[in-house]
DNA sequence: TTCATTTCTTATCATACATCAATGCACAGG
DNA sequence: CCTGTGCATTGATGTATGATAAGAAATGAA
């Protein structure tokens, strides 16, 4: 197997040292509190109704979350490819039960953080709290600049977006899941595709 | 004039003993940073390219903030009436140039707080960083809770949501500025308002 | 008050997108 | 190999919402 456990923790701490300059001293402490699992494509992390207890680190792989309405369709809310953090910020600070499911699009392998994990190393580590601010601050940005899309923009405009955004995304996560994320249905998605060949637009 | 800058100071005073346990001394201290103003309706407090130095706090009236796309149409972002903060995180986290407008939509008593406020506040009292931070989160609440609304829902349910959320703006805001914040056109909303009048449904 | 301006409504037509249904295609399992 | 299942595409049709224009109502200034 490319990604055991051990190569996850290892490659999440070479990523916690170059973006908040934890030491390897500083991990060692850390790593106490963390779990590394290997999730099979399908499996779910967390379920409508319970409370989140913990922020996902993508190792490898591919999450999302998305809700779930009273007609039943899917909303797709966020997608979290390698090194991408996924959780329920709200469930978890206000210790709610969740709206979201959270679940694997790819075999994957994903760090567990829970709550102990991220008080204690804002503790020990300076850059860690400002690193885990940023994350949040960055979290608002891309929340408001989705709510501006929603808010005027066409499927075409949105889905043009998309691509900018998320060029990896856009040839790994299914057609349909796209259409959930931009807020159109899968065949007007596909319409939007031929439309944009037909204007001969390149999106690699 | 009902609430002059004196008594806004004292109003924002009394908001934070109640809501963070700030105490009159600690008061005293953080006040020397605080500016209180009086903005008289249509009056703009943050411009798009400019970067955002404030939170504002609205002691009395009510305050917006709004993007303007490439077409030239507004966006309504937030309403902030009394005892809202409204401010652009990103551009003050990060000073950057702001996507947003901030201006006020009734003469309004606003207190600027500047970073310096919040760091100093933060380090005297726990209670006030805790609160911030609570503000932080339940804004992530909202902005995802209005992600969901704006990829499943329609029209009417999105304007019924916002009377419910809203119950004091329905009347002081203009119906043109609640289908922006909605994302249709006036015209719509005057469509779906008159539907749920046929259906009898009351608001007040 | 009167007049002007803004806001809200109504009506018509246009359009983006949803819905429903059928087909094609790839891929997995027997 | 065939066959089922999921996904993408395409077409036909319906519907909510947008665009435009005009009138009614509310608001505000002189």
């Amino acid at each position: 197997m490319n990604f055991s456990k051990e190569t996850g923790l290892s490659n999440f701490r070479s990523y916690l040292q170059t973006k908040a300059q934890v030491t390897d001293e500083q991990f060692a402490v850390l790593a106490e509190k963390l779990k590394v699992e290997q999730i099979q494509k399908g499996n779910v992390l967390l379920r409508q109704g319970e409370v989140c207890k913990h922020s996902f680190f993508v190792e490898k792989g591919l999450l999302r979350s998305f809700t779930i309405d009273n007609t039943g369709k899917e909303h797709i809310i966020q997608f979290a490819s390698e090194h991408w953090f996924i959780t329920d910020r709200s469930s978890t600070f206000f210790h709610e039960p969740s709206d979201l499911y959270i679940d694997a699009i790819e075999d994957s392998c994903i760090v567990f953080l829970d709550q102990d994990f991220i008080n204690l190393a804002s503790d020990i580590s300076t850059s860690f709290r400002q690193y885990n601010e940023k994350l949040l601050q960055n979290h608002i940005r891309h929340l408001q600049k989705r709510i501006n899309l929603l808010l005027g923009a066409t499927a075409e405009q949105r889905y043009l977006d998309f691509i900018k955004l998320y060029p990896d995304l856009t040839l790994r996560v299914p057609q349909w899941m796209i259409a959930s994320y931009l807020g159109v249905t899968p065949e007007s998605l596909s319409r939007v595709r031929k439309e944009l060949a037909r204007k001969n637009f390149k999106s690699i």
